[in-house]
DNA sequence: GTGGTCTAGACCACT
DNA sequence: GTGGTCTAGACCACG
């Protein structure tokens, strides 16, 4: 687990940006199943936004039933295995669909756009 | 030149999303250079948004100088090739890094983001 | 009389601007008392505006009896010395005026105002 | 920090007037380096305006690098002595540039004008 | 008809 | 409570 001080973008809500900035932790294997989540006041305080927005981010993972709370003892990553991995391909999925379509609607074919990511290789 | 009704993403300003798909589309060649955008009122119609909406599109590609308006005849996309140039490039590199970064938050290695877009091939 | 292309200010109406640029021709006394101002087609041409917004101003300048129309003659500024004497105080003092006002708003007194105008003599 | 209700020149945007009269209050000193602006509810309602038009007037002083606007918080004057100085010289100049501009095109030369400013002392 | 400004009023993101 | 976005609708400047 590591959180650090990164700059937001404007144009979409901060707490999306967390919930997001979460996930990718715990897809890519820094944050572990079952592992307890900074407390809020503690993230706020990495992240420097205010606890509710915190909150917010924290009770929408829940919904989607990616952590869950439990009351006194703060937030952990759900230790269903499953699920994560449906995560992992939901997210993976939808960041590669939507470069995909971006890189398409500027007029890039597959063939072009993989040549662009060798160079960067 | 061609606009139609598109799902716009609620996480993000209306009017962001449609300078984006203003410039894409001068990226991509659907709008040529010093060619006359629809009106506003004409988009905001097509769109479905208010002409306010369009509006406040058109005043920030103007303001980026990828646009210039003129009262009373509309707004132009630019004939200076270079902006454009530069646009295309910004646009498309900024597109390229933030999807690398997401990949390699989510865990992957440049490899395995080129594996993943050969099998979408 | 003699009128070129200017820059007109965007954020003022031009058929004013164009009012001010004729009455200070006439205070100036590049254009004379009884003189036949260019034709509204002629000075749109000049000041690549439309023909409207010159019969605008020259309507304007007709409602305050600084010029008069001559049905197929054309516009003609007025030959009455005293209307003339009149629009130059007017006119200067309202200039006057606002710049006072526009430098005490940004903290300037009269005397550093003046101290300001002696440098740039 | 002082705002009033004003009258508006109803020949220039109203949302540049109310850019001006704060630039001004800064400049002048009214208004401070780091000082929080009123809410932009606040100012419509002293102002008499539409609070989108106070919304329009701070994201552009924003957009000048003027103030600075935090979510939630407010707007703020920025704390960068050097950007106040330049905006300082910057909008003497340009109001003095003008003036004299304004007078020599009605043909008063540089020294008619000081005379006249000596008589308004 | 076309862009520019403004109002009134709503809802959202964030402190 | 504060800024940000959006809608609906009005009126003006200009071609």
């Amino acid at each position: 687990m590591k959180y650090n001080l990164v700059e937001f973008d404007n144009n979409k809500p901060v707490y999306i940006q967390i919930m997001e900035m979460i996930k990718k932790q715990i897809i890519n294997g820094d944050t572990s199943l079952g592992e307890r989540l900074p407390s809020v006041r503690d993230l706020a305080g990495i992240l420097e936004v205010n606890a509710n927005t915190i909150q917010r981010a924290y009770k929408e993972l829940e919904r989607e039933e990616i952590t869950l709370t439990k009351r006194g003892m703060g937030s952990f990553v759900t230790s269903n295995l499953e699920v994560i991995n449906i995560l992992k391909k939901q997210m993976a999925d939808s960041v590669v669909d939507s470069f995909i379509k971006d890189m398409e609607d500027m007029g890039f074919e597959i063939e072009d756009i993989i040549s662009i990511l060798k160079e960067r290789g």
